[in-house]
DNA sequence: GACCTGCTGCGGCTTG
């Protein structure tokens, strides 16, 4: 059998020399002979920095030099979701392909116009691109779409995991149909990616036709060693100090994780997922102090994606160069992945909302030979009172924590919810083919969009809904001619002729922080701010000197005080198998080994009121006159769906991981009887209206130009589990798990 | 009860 390294073509077989790499590591081995001997779609999962990029493009630049093509255009195609990751990868492709003359293109919002007129012109080599730019070649370039992309024979699909369950994902899926369906022909598709939980549906995701044709190549080998400590620290009453005493107030918890952080940390690169911007920039602060205090350079920085783009480079750069040791207290945006070296220790405050999420962190330590990766997870929970919630009582956020770690100790993580409609981005894909075309009729992008492209769940009666309401005069996007062409309308036409249009999610409306004519970065617009308020923000402290409305501009100037802004975010979804797992975890009675001493006085804790709750057989429980807890066993979007049917009842909850506190808010004679009836009623097939309490719906970026019943349809295909409702009640009641229509017959 | 991501064409100017 030839080696895979005598099948690359010879320029490239110099750039390996020149490397020193002795041999091809195992994922890159398998992927050229996967390359080589067959026509198929390839997944090629590998750790990061574990030679994934390599593994794709050794082969395929080999592919082009070998045998180039007579046609025209670009013959790989790229596709990154950040801009900063292009731009990366365009520099090492280039010194793979500098003696070869292939070029590299990048192409995105950064990149001159200058360079992209060229590739236009002559466009040939690798393009690497963003979903977004590639959407505008569609929308601006239409016709020119045949003639740039004839050539090519693959396209790279990087950081594949971030894009299976998002609009982006939908949007960058119709668009690679989009441009089958344009050169005649399918394109080879190549997934790389880190993190998958569920190798079948990523397939899936990839090659909706033939998902069994993907070749899916893991690399195992690379694993470090994981050394993990979940610390649990409790919150005390340090809001408000005893004047009277003459003692120095207790740290915070905050304080004492800062602390920790500080003697642990110090003097190595470790990144610090705080959870939130907001605390972000709080633990950044008190870093900042303790350093400051100990008259020690500065080595904590904050960066999340409100900070000046100038900012987080600094800190990037100052973690990849590993000259001077830094420690970066971060949100997800050193999540994704630019290379910013290896780091010591991943420190997580408070749980994360997925495994996946934590998987992907985690990876960013260990990743040299010998060393382990380094787990450090702090847990907050408040001192209890008589009045203490539920939530406190169960020590939810730490029964979480212990949760997660232990599915990603087993491997596992959260699949892609492939059943939702995508409405928000049908809407844009409409009015983007509409765009391409400079006219289309509605069988025809029903066939282009929701037959052969990601828009599969959605009907053609779903279709023709959404064509109505998006053609409703008083919307305006799209008009119909006499002959049936669809056109954009006049709101249409405004609204694609836009930059603002390529992107599919939604961004909210902020002010620009400046100080001396510096830009510190950008904070939402319902902060409430005027001169002399005083702020956190990069890490450092400021007073408000101007507002200026209209230009969005607030100047500010050091201070000595101050709070961080309110960034605000929408809920997380917490997976069924999580919460089933925080269950086991309540019920169970061994500590694992990981955790400290009050990490476990939590823990013993959180069963021991959890007996108390007598909840081990029942499931419903009453905890006042009116109120009631119920554990629903399920995570976000099932107990997400219970409480807006309970809402539509006139009852009032409150939803936490696994549970549901309600009150049933109007006197009762027997309250207890009143909700086992209701739940009794759901979980014999009473219809409800989940949508009666008027939850808000319009969360994407389109969702304003659909109709109620539309979003109704929306929010039920992604974030709720109607169907699933009945199930859920019978669980809650203990009713067994017959067929809905036996068991009904029982109950009459 | 959270986080992240992206953006064209053209008019008007200066400079070689």
């Amino acid at each position: 059998m030839t080696s895979a390294f005598d099948k690359l073509a010879r320029p490239v077989q110099k750039w390996v020399r020149r490397q020193g790499w002795r041999e091809l590591r195992e994922v890159q081995a398998k992927t050229v002979h996967a390359v080589f001997d067959s026509e198929s779609d390839v997944i090629v999962a590998a750790s990061t920095a574990g030679g994934k990029t390599e593994a794709a493009f050794l082969p395929l630049i080999s592919q082009v030099l070998d045998a180039p093509d007579e046609k025209t255009g670009f013959d790989i195609l790229y596709i990154g979701p950040l801009k900063a990751l292009i731009t990366d990868q365009a520099r090492r492709l280039e010194d793979i392909c500098q003696e070869s003359g292939c070029p590299v293109v990048p192409w995105h919002g950064d990149v001159s116009a200058s360079i992209k007129t060229k590739a236009l012109k002559q466009p040939r080599g690798v393009l690497l691109i963003t979903p977004e730019s590639l959407e505008a070649l569609f929308v601006r370039r239409g016709l020119s779409i045949a003639r740039l992309f004839d050539a090519t024979r693959a396209v790279v699909i990087d950081e594949l995991h971030s894009v299976l369950d998002s609009e982006r994902g939908v949007q960058m899926r119709s668009l690679l149909t989009r441009l089958e369906l344009k050169v005649g022909r399918t394109i080879r598709r190549i997934g790389l990616s880190a993190t998958l939980g569920d190798m079948d549906l990523a397939r899936t995701y990839l090659r909706p036709d033939r998902p069994d044709d993907v070749a899916v190549i893991e690399s195992k080998s690379d694993e470090a060693e994981l050394l993990v400590q979940l610390r649990g620290y409790v919150a005390g009453e340090d809001a408000k100090p005893d004047e009277d005493s003459e003692e120095e107030p207790e740290p915070s918890a905050t304080d004492r994780i800062a602390e920790h952080l500080f003697r642990h940390l110090r003097s190595s690169d470790n990144l610090v997922f705080a959870g939130a911007r907001q605390s972000v920039e709080i633990y950044a602060d008190r870093l900042r102090s303790l350093c400051e205090d100990a008259h020690l350079p500065q080595e904590f920085f904050p960066h999340h994606a409100s900070l000046s783009r100038e900012h987080r480079e600094f800190v990037e750069r100052r973690l990849k160069d590993g000259r001077l040791p830094t420690t970066a207290i971060c949100t997800s945006t050193l999540e994704l992945g630019i290379d910013i070296g290896d780091v010591t220790t991943v420190a997580q405050i408070g749980a994360p909302f997925s495994v996946a999420s934590l998987r992907q962190r985690l990876g960013r330590s260990g990743r040299r030979p010998g060393k382990p990766a380094i787990l450090r997870q702090y847990a907050v929970e408040t001192k209890l009172e008589p009045k203490s919630n539920i939530v406190d009582r169960l020590r939810l956020r730490t029964v979480r924590a212990v949760a997660m770690i232990e599915l990603l100790l087993e491997n596992w993580c959260e699949p892609p919810r492939p059943q939702a409609l995508h409405l928000s981005t049908l809407v844009h894909q409409i009015l983007s083919v509409i765009a391409e075309h400079g006219g289309a009729k509605a069988p025809r992008i029903f066939k282009i969009l929701c037959q052969a492209g990601p828009f599969r769940s959605v009907t053609a009666p779903i279709f023709a809904d959404v064509l109505r309401a998006i053609g409703n005069p008083e919307i305006g996007l799209i008009e119909q001619q006499a002959d049936g062409l669809l056109l954009l309308g006049p709101e249409g036409e405004k609204l694609v002729e836009h930059y603002s249009f390529y992107a599919v999610f939604q961004t909210p409306e902020e002010y620009r922080l400046v100080t001396a004519g510096r830009e510190l970065g950008t904070m939402p617009i319902d902060n409430v701010v005027a001169a002399g308020t005083t702020l956190i923000f990069s890490g450092r402290r400021w007073e408000v000197r101007e507002v200026h409305d209209r230009d969005h501009v607030i100047v500010v100037a050091p201070s000595r005080a101050g709070v961080p802004p309110r960034f605000g975010g929408d809920a997380g979804i917490i997976h069924d198998h999580v919460v089933e797992r925080m269950f086991v975890l309540l019920e169970g009675t061994k500590s694992p080994a990981y955790l400290d001493q009050t990490a476990k006085s939590f823990l013993e804790e959180a069963r021991d009121h959890f007996e108390r709750l007598e909840l081990k057989g029942g499931r419903l429980i009453q905890t006042g006159e009116y109120d009631f807890l119920i554990a629903t066993r399920r995570g976000t979007i099932a107990t997400t769906t219970l409480a807006l049917a309970l809402q539509s009842e006139g009852m009032k909850v409150q939803i936490e991981d696994g549970f549901l506190e309600v009150n049933l808010a109007r006197e009762d004679d027997d309250p207890f009887w009143e909700l086992r009836s209701c739940l009794r009623s759901i979980a014999n097939g009473k219809d409800v209206d989940l949508f009666a309490s008027s939850p808000n719906l319009a969360v994407e970026k389109f969702h304003r130009y659909l109709t109620d019943d539309l979003l109704n349809r929306d929010a039920l295909a992604s974030r709720l589990n109607a169907g699933g409702l009945s199930g859920t009640c019978r669980a809650v009641l203990g009713m067994d798990d017959k067929p809905k229509a036996a068991a009904s017959a029982a109950q009459s």
